[in-house]
DNA sequence: TATAAGATTTACT
DNA sequence: GTAAATCTTATAT
């Protein structure tokens, strides 16, 4: 089943990010349909998260978007090469959002290996930007929502055993100061 | 209008 | 392990 939309309203996304694991992210980008499984997620806490672009209540005609009612997919580009995809999430006017940074893939794999010009092969989709482009998503498609055709998230009902959860201090934000050492970021591991 | 820097990935030494 | 690739966005002239 595809996720209700009043989960996305819900305001304490650090726990929200925590229950997309297990859930399967959907694309049908022209006309190509790829899924899976969500592994790795980032809580963005809206203004009192110096990492996030929200920051201090920073509003700009990126970040707009992630002022905006919670359901809609937040995509922008970094270093020039990389979309990133993240899901905006909290009732309008609290820019909260969750990067998802790695899925494993259900579905379509051919397709996403044929994005990427890669043979198939373990970690094509374990980092936000190769996730973003094995699921063909553009910054282009920021705003998107995630109940809609092209974008939206289920629930399979993938059982994700608390033990296999873990927690810790998030990717490439050193700059964010004591926010950096947040334990914002949860990964499924099956090893666990 | 111009400049600096970034929620990263990849290739090369 | 180190560095280059690459372009939008934010902030300053």
């Amino acid at each position: 089943m595809i996720l209700p939309p009043e989960l996305y309203l819900r305001e304490d996304v650090v726990q929200l990010a925590r229950e997309l694991l297990g859930k399967v992210l959907c694309t049908r980008i022209n006309g190509l349909y790829t899924s899976g499984m969500i592994t790795e997620t980032e809580a963005y806490a809206g203004i009192t998260d110096k990492a996030s672009h929200a920051y201090g209540n920073r509003r700009t005609s990126r970040t707009e978007v992630m002022f905006r009612k919670g359901g809609i997919a937040y995509v922008y580009l970094i270093y020039g090469i990389h979309s990133l995809f993240n899901v905006v999430t909290a009732p309008e006017g609290i820019p909260h959002a969750i990067l998802l940074r790695a899925i494993e893939p259900l579905e379509g794999i051919d397709i996403m290996c044929e994005r990427r010009g890669r043979e198939p092969g373990k970690g094509f989709a374990d980092g936000p930007g190769k996730l973003s482009l094995a699921m063909g998503i553009h910054f282009s498609h920021s705003g998107l929502s995630l109940l809609g055709e092209q974008i939206w998230i289920e629930d399979r009902n993938i059982p994700i055993p608390e033990k296999n959860i873990l927690a810790g201090p998030r990717i490439g934000v050193d700059y964010a100061g004591e926010d950096a050492l947040r334990p914002y970021r949860f990964l499924y591991s099956p090893m666990a």
